[in-house]
DNA sequence: TGTACATCAGTGAACGCGCGTTCACTGATGTAC
DNA sequence: TGTACATCAGTGAACGCGCGTTCACTGATGTAC
């Protein structure tokens, strides 16, 4: 019955995940153009046909891992987000940039696959738009938080946005972080590209010799940004 | 002589523009992981052994690609530059930032090659350096004239420096813009990764369905960006 | 519980493809005297 | 200016490689009665 049938499914489910393992294995050693089901099915000692009862391509094993790397770098930004005092926004600006960069350095290619230059001939399917959203969303309800706790400082608005922007960051807004004021959204987009921007730089290579290591260098943007975004520092315990 | 010996290498010369042309076309058409020795013979009536004679490797035309593109777009921001009166520092800055936009909107593929993650296999030789600093010296030779001229906001400094990164942003300075001061040359850093960190995002897809199109968004960094910089609004004319 | 059938996982061979690179060669272009 | 030789560009065949995908198949696992 059940039982039984999950014996298969589970032996299906636990090939699936062992093929996406090996795959992630490869891709971290080789990177995304390199990966090939061939390869796969030999470290697995399957035929390579044999993957085509798992996925039926190998775009969809791409896919696969796309969504994987999404999944894993939100849920790195999430907990970094959730170990954080709500109230203290600017502790939860700094650990959630800082777990974007963690985890780039910790899986270089993942991080190619997903920021990096999009995979020829490859086009990224609905699958992937749900889980490529969640690390914006997290940074915008940092925002919404802060908003809504009145501490956002109000002379970080820059020059009034004009009608077309107002109107994408009004229904940006709308979708994922409702009350959320257009202008105080297009700052977090500001910060959201700069933090992703110096992180491919450092991990593209185009820090080597200048501001290499990044360390300080991505420290100090952070704190940069966190002005930028309005965010004060950490408020005092409430008074006993 | 001379003039005999030139025939020969003149048809060397083009040759190895055409070669160089025909592989950036399909650059251009089908991005770096697709360009291939054979198809940029087949295409040039040549058979493909003979693009030996021309390039040792597919490396070496790999390396030469990005060396166009970096000096490609670098020629087109310092025009950018030189094209605004030398004292319109926030006009400087607006014109170069554009020009990098416009540049890789209209090379995506030599913008991904030379921006986004990197060829596997491939390592970046040491010529390639030159060209790929000539964006960021022109930012900085601006950010020097803007010093210079005593214009730059001084209330745009943030927390001071770590000592490594006074260190890091000083060695920098020493190099390509004397006399600036580690701080300017930190927000240049910033402006820098959060220009190309925007294009990238842009042009990669992670914009689509939200700041999409881009250009409105992009002019509001920019600006948004030029405040951080400290750059003021251009001077009125010298009174007469 | 036992039998007859359907579903599914994995095999092995094959198709057809394109690639980078090497090598011995021919014939044209350039050089030295 | 003319001849003997050296240099160079381009040819054509071949090597060896790995890839994604298809297909008819065997045998094991699951299902219905």
């Amino acid at each position: 019955m059940s039982a039984t049938r999950t014996a298969r499914e589970r032996a299906r489910a636990e090939l699936t995940q062992e093929i996406k393992e090996e795959a992630r294995r490869q891709l971290a050693a080789e990177g995304a153009q390199r990966l090939s089901l061939r390869a796969v099915a030999r470290e697995l000692g399957m035929v390579s046909s044999a993957l085509y009862r798992y996925f039926p391509s190998r775009d969809d094993l791409l896919t696969a891992l796309i969504i994987d790397a999404y999944q894993s770098i939100a849920a790195r930004v999430e907990d970094a987000d959730a170990a954080r005092p709500p109230a203290d926004l600017r502790g939860r600006w700094r650990a959630m940039s800082r777990a974007v960069r963690e985890w780039a350095l910790a899986h270089p290619h993942e991080y190619a696959l997903v920021y990096g230059s999009p995979v020829p001939g490859y086009s990224a399917p609905q699958e992937t738009v749900g889980p490529a959203g969640r690390v914006p969303i997290a940074l915008l309800r940092l925002a919404r938080d802060a908003w809504a706790s009145g501490t956002l400082s109000p002379d970080a608005d820059g020059p009034p946005l004009s009608p077309l922007l107002a109107r994408q960051t009004e229904q940006v807004a709308a979708a994922v972080a409702p009350g959320l004021p257009g202008p105080v959204l297009a700052r977090c987009a500001i910060g959201w590209t700069q933090l992703f921007g110096m992180i491919s730089f450092e991990l593209f290579g185009h820090l080597v010799g200048s501001l290499d290591p990044s360390d300080e260098f991505f420290a100090h943007a952070v704190e940069r940004m966190a002005d930028l975004l309005g965010l004060l520092p950490a408020p005092p315990p409430p008074a006993a």
